[in-house]
DNA sequence: CGTTTTATTGAATAGCCTCAATATCGGTGG
DNA sequence: CCACCGATATTGAGGCTATTCAATAAAACG
């Protein structure tokens, strides 16, 4: 019933393609996606788009633009949780339940589509399909900050810095955004720093050693692997739990 | 229609508890929990009831005993992600979807229910509400480990004993089995050390500072709060997401 | 172009770790 | 009931990792 005809640009977006990873989505289904986030919103740098607290019963889905979510400490410090990379979802946490725990906001500007939870739960009921393949997408979050509590328990600063870089390049690659070789990256050392337990300081030496070793650069906005390998050993990188080969769900 | 009439020991499981502090449920509401949750297993200390990269359809909720959930690294350290205390689910997302990213093993004797997913959906369907406690004991473990996320990141080792500890009186305090002047703990401080990133040496050193402080006392398996107020303030501990005061849903 | 953010490097320090030794607790079998 | 054993707890000494403070360089931005 759109005017437009359905391009394909509307049904590649990058959480068609997260999700198609996982269970496969009919062109009916992908229909079902574009429209429920046609709505776009903007977001300038460091506009607060979730508060905690908040009550809201929105949530969002990054479609271009990087984002983090963060708690604050009294004392001034924060740390972040993790960073949102297009096709994946902002709140849905607090759309399922009741309130957030913590802050997002946007590192670039951001264009994110809104969705409120009565239209999720429709498209849920209507498709069920989309209904596993984002509650997959939201377990796969969840692992994702499991092993970010291992990085910070048991990893040393470099070790935490490879691991890191490598997870972050196999979620851009899943959206299209990243290849093997290396991937554009617009975090800033104290943002690393914040998401990784560090000093900013000890992020650039860290940087620097794993140049100088050649595994990797990280320069200009640009993570460049220049031993895929020995990185994925140095950090001890399990793919499993994000490089699945085919669709899940057939 | 059991046999035997509903006792009020049936209905005030630690589960029930829990469940009850967060979203009002009828009388047939926990029996129908009481019912769900009545097969009970047995397991000793070490024996894994989950292990990564299983694909079981069950999940358990802990009737007595404590239980761990962890990470191994190929180093051979261990990162424990979680300890599971009466009332709590494990492998609750194992079953909604497809594999555990984890192991979880007793830590003193256990006796468990098991629940199969068949079981676990058609309870839902039955009594919604009960769907929506799940589903929110849930998310307060996910806020959980968001938590400790910051404990290793940005928390001094003192702190996050203080914030740990407070934490898990506040989880015992849920299903009956703490108060405000503290708790019995069966942690060894080996297991502490895994869960906050420390080393044992070094846990033994905080907890003797703490007690020295007169904050707190951790001895033959019983937490003392000598001090709550003040270890309050030291940890920065927001009682927020653990501590509310009646049913969210009436 | 100045101005502000971001990156880079050095020096000194603090926090936590490792190694190592001793003490205590809880159970187990003689 | 006691001697023994393994597991746990406790304490000291020295070392490594990452921090803080401080200063400079390089980019990014208007």
């Amino acid at each position: 019933m759109t005017m437009q005809p359905a391009t394909p640009t509307v049904l590649d977006s990058p959480l068609a393609r997260k999700l198609s990873a996982f269970v496969r989505l009919s062109t009916d289904d992908l229909r079902v996606v574009s429209d429920l986030f046609r709505r776009r919103r903007n977001f300038g740098i460091g506009v607060e788009m979730i508060h905690q607290g908040q009550t809201d019963q929105t949530a969002f889905v990054l479609a271009s633009g990087w984002a983090c979510s963060y708690k604050i400490l009294p004392g001034g410090t924060r740390q972040i949780v993790d960073f949102q990379v297009p096709g994946d979802f902002l709140g849905l946490r607090s759309v399922l339940f009741r309130t957030s725990d913590h802050n997002v906001e946007p590192i670039t500007p951001v264009q994110a589509s809104e969705v409120t939870q009565r239209d999720l739960l429709s498209a849920f009921a209507e498709t069920p399909r989309l209904a596993t393949a984002v509650l997959w997408a939201a377990s796969r979050d969840e692992a994702m900050v499991v092993e970010r509590l291992v990085d910070l328990g048991r990893r040393s600063a470099t070790e935490r810095m490879a691991h890191f870089l490598l997870e972050l390049g196999a979620r851009l690659r899943l959206v299209g955004m990243g290849e093997r070789s290396g991937y554009s990256c617009p975090l800033s050392q104290y943002l690393l720093a914040d998401a990784l337990g560090l000093s900013a300081v000890h992020v650039n030496r860290v940087l620097r050693e794993l140049r100088e070793e050649g595994m990797l650069t990280f320069q200009k906005g640009r993570v460049t692997f220049d031993d895929y390998d020995a990185l994925v050993e140095l950090a001890a990188f399990d793919r499993a739990y994000l490089d699945h080969e085919g669709p899940l769900l057939t």
